[in-house]
DNA sequence: GTGATTACTTAACCTAAGTCAATGGATGTA
DNA sequence: TACATCCATTGACTTAGGTTAAGTAATCAC
């Protein structure tokens, strides 16, 4: 299981022995039942996630309605927007499917990080390549329109419409389910 | 100068003599004029800066339009998405106003980390924090109407409306130039 | 297996953003 | 000063997503 984090890792940087160990070391491991919340609106988050295996949505609510932010996948890792801040999370956490997990938490990770000051290192340079990811999104969604955004979805990421509500995935790109459905049916009769 | 940036990081940690020290031999500091472009669309980006005072702006081409993808002003940081990656840049950082800022590289930054590992641990902590803001503009732009937006704007940046034309604004705001102009009028004649 | 709930699709209508074109104002320049 | 350029606004028209409502299909619970 912890191989899958090394395989990750060795993305970014060269794994040493010492990464290894302290890996091995710091990293537990749990499973979940699908349906699970692992973080519900008004919770302290005080941990974060690497996805072995399965599916996390995290979304909120906003007039009545669940937007999804995000879906998580296979060696994707989570931190919710209020880990280590001791506020109230203003976002949701749950599992689409069953799931494996590694879990990190805030003090675990201090004394990680100032045992191995590399793994800090490698953690900041992860977090501005998600910074980098993140801000091409964002502006990839504001300069497109919904049908290129589904599109473009379905071409980056094929797996979600098999893991996924239609519906939800309707809010990930921002419009309602009708519109979604007519979107495909657009798409179906221009080929 | 340098000040600004002391007061910047405060917000984050508790600024030791030894930070102050780290932060006064790193950093260069330099002046351009209204007009300058930073980095441009092809280039190789080398620098990332923190504006100490006027604004900047990143945008991109597409279908022959610019597209605004961000202003950055006094306390904000610019890390190119390129940045470290020796990957050319698709986007441009234009100064919309004579700026100062000081400026980082990727060499000088490695140098300073392995001098002052607290800088880099304070780095990542702020990566991450980076990380939650984009993550809730982003949703919040996903559930958001063009109106809704425009008066998120005038309400959390409000000198920017007085610093950039308005057709940069509407591009920042995934819209035309021509719907700005309306929203702005519907808004009016609202109250 | 049956009924209830939830998810997806379709249709009619509404609304607001996009498109195209014209105008007037501001700015900059020879 | 006169000319050119750029920018913001407005109007007429198109288009596609939102809304409401209904119907069908799939899933879940008992």
């Amino acid at each position: 299981m912890k191989n899958e984090i090394l395989k990750y890792l060795s993305k970014y940087t060269v794994i040493t022995k010492e990464i290894e160990k302290a890996i091995s070391e710091s990293l537990s491991i749990k499973s979940f039942k699908k349906g699970t919340i692992l973080l519900n609106e008004g919770d302290i988050s005080t941990e974060c996630y690497f996805i072995l295996n399965g599916c996390i949505r995290s979304y909120f609510l906003k007039d009545g309605e669940e937007k999804t932010i995000e879906f998580y996948t296979e060696e994707q890792s989570i931190v919710p927007p209020s880990y280590g801040t001791s506020k109230p999370s203003d976002s949701c956490l749950e599992c689409l499917e069953d799931v494996v997990v590694s879990i990190g938490n805030p003090e675990l990770e201090n004394e990680t990080f100032q045992k191995y000051p590399q793994l800090e290192s490698l953690s900041r340079v992860i977090a501005e390549t998600v910074i980098a990811r993140q801000q091409k999104s964002f502006t990839q969604f504001k300069t497109s329109t919904p049908e290129e955004r589904y599109l473009n979805l379905i071409k980056t990421r094929p797996d979600l419409y098999q893991r996924v509500p239609q519906h939800q995935i309707a809010s990930y790109l921002g419009i309602k389910p009708e519109s979604l459905s007519r979107i495909r049916k657009r798409i179906m009769t221009k080929k």
